[in-house]
DNA sequence: CCTTTCTGTGAATACGTATTCAAAGGGAAC
DNA sequence: GTTCCCTTTGAATACGTATTCACAGAAAGG
């Protein structure tokens, strides 16, 4: 591999000079630069970046740690931060959580020298959580978040869950269920929450337990709850599924078991994934307002924060609107 | 930030003591190995990965520049080369295909210390492909492939083309539309030559040039050729995609304007996605025969040549075959 | 002509680790 | 007791770059 030093020498220099020409061209005579250029080209050198990052202690990395790809919404996600950090100048490195054990992750992120962290695979009460916040560079949370605050972007889960719970009553739905995710999760925890809450206030009443659902978000289970759900006399006649890919293995095993969506059943999903919107599709959500999704906005406070290192926090919570499309009727 | 010294000094040894520990404790004594141990975590240290890497010229990690996840092919191999290099203790550094110009990213990954890259993006006549060959380090393209050879894993897709048309036609279609994209990519021109090719074949006459869609693969351009096709007189009763992804925006656009599939138009994709096997598609489609995705076998191959370097070739080029499903009918 | 300032350059060093080399000490074989 | 070898350790060095420091020479000002 061809050094600077080789450059230098082809080029009748001093690697000190060499490196000058690199960083800072204006600091060397024209006919040097020149001279160096040349010998560049001429022995193709490329910069090793190991070395650089050795000595200015920054990698022009990010880790990101995402949810799975068969997630519509990390697909989104994944590829707006990738695509930004990349037209910023920086490299993501990616890693997908696990459905089990994320220590050998969080082991190799932490090991690794990145200048920044984004992750959306944090748990509620997760104990990597003070790991992550003594590290001396920004992570921010996006999507899920921590009990203990820290960095994130997310969406109010309560609120997501009062709206879902009074459009769906508003319908005129009696018998609504909720298939949801595990409560370790703060968006599961949340969507789920404020949808009881919520439909109590408006009823009255609780929700039975045989109508709520916590699956492991894969679709095999999901498939086992609505057929359990769908047994019971009366069945729902609405679902609120609190992410949009729960929402598509819904549907999908409603149809397979024969009913119709929403002539027989209502589905309203959470996300407001692209797919949600596609044609196929049409599916009733809730999201945010801005043409941002959250990756693309933790990305670009994380750039930022990397940027002008400051002891600001970033703590947002955006506000969720309602997507009123064709999977939703009274 | 602690290093190696900072450990060495706690434990009352010496930095080379402190690395030995680190990398082959059984070369040092018991009683030390567990002072230097205690050192390290009293201080939490971790070694720093950026300083290993210059000293031991290996970065272990990958660059693995994809199409874009909107493609769900590029979703499961994205998926599996990320959690198998996980798995191999490499980190993979993703990047995302540009539709207009790549060289940015290029010139990225040639100047980042990876020790192999994998590519979906090159095109058959490629000028990085020289650049990329004369790196010293494994490079393989997955799915697409480049004239010149190199590594690569791919599917036949002339012969894929030819299974197509032969499929189609043997259903008893006499008109038939081929929606593809860009000649300069390895797989749409493959799938339509033989296409076309098997069609001249079997029936004597040649495609008409009107049935003949190569779009840029977006979901706009796709629906516009549709449209196109579809308004002629008489419209194609078949449409053999170039790519799965293709066929669900083709079948969307089909659904959009009125048409059933596969009563009043058969749909033929290709790459055989998981999502084309789901419920709601039901989609026929052409593959290879193995479980494991191309980008998975990419990986595989590429780690096994950076862990046992040789001047060996991976060129791989998998037999297809057609999985029929609800999509086609005669 | 002398001093001061400025510009351009090379030598030396730091970054944090792995590894080589030398040396010290202990034990075994004779 | 001497020789040899093996184990264990620390000192020194290499990796490739950026940067500091010192110095030389030129320009500028008197």
């Amino acid at each position: 591999m061809v050094s600077s030093r080789d450059v230098a020498k082809h080029a009748g220099v001093s690697q000190s000079t060499v490196s000058r020409v690199l960083n800072d061209p204006s600091k060397v005579n024209d006919q040097i630069v020149k001279k160096v250029q040349e010998a560049i080209k001429a022995l193709n050198y490329r910069p090793n970046s190991v070395a650089r990052s050795l000595v200015s202690n920054r990698t022009r990395t990010i880790a990101l740690i995402s949810g799975p790809l068969h997630n519509p919404f990390f697909v989104e996600t994944t590829t707006s931060i990738v695509n930004y950090a990349e037209s910023k100048g920086y490299r993501t490195m990616v890693f997908f959580e696990n459905t089990g054990e994320n220590k050998p992750i969080y082991e190799e992120v932490l090991s690794e020298r990145v200048d920044g962290i984004l992750l959306s695979s944090i748990f509620r009460d997760d104990p990597i959580f003070d790991d992550l916040q003594n590290l001396d560079i920004p992570v921010i949370m996006y999507n899920r978040r921590h009990n203990k605050g820290g960095n994130f972007v997310e969406i109010d889960n309560m609120q997501s869950g009062r709206l879902a719970a009074s459009h769906l009553l508003g319908l005129g739905h009696q018998h609504i269920c909720v298939v949801g995710g595990p409560d370790h999760t703060s968006t599961f925890y949340g969507r789920k929450q404020g949808f009881l809450e919520e439909y109590k206030t408006l009823t009255g009443t609780e929700v039975p337990p045989s109508f709520i659902k916590d699956t492991n978000t894969t679709e095999g289970a999901v498939h086992e709850s609505i057929v359990e759900v769908m047994s019971c006399t009366p069945p729902p006649s609405a679902i609120f599924a609190a992410t949009d890919a729960i929402a598509i293995y819904v549907m999908d095993k409603l149809q397979q078991m024969g009913f119709h969506v929403p002539e027989d059943v209502s589905v309203c999903g959470m996300d407001n994934v692209t797919l949600a919107k596609h044609q196929s599709f049409q599916l009733t959500s809730i999201g945010h307002k801005g043409p941002k999704n959250l990756g693309l906005i933790s990305a670009e406070y994380l750039i930022e924060m990397m940027e002008n290192p400051s002891e600001q926090q970033v703590q947002i919570t955006l506000e969720p609107v309602l997507y009123d499309r064709k999977t939703t009727k009274s």
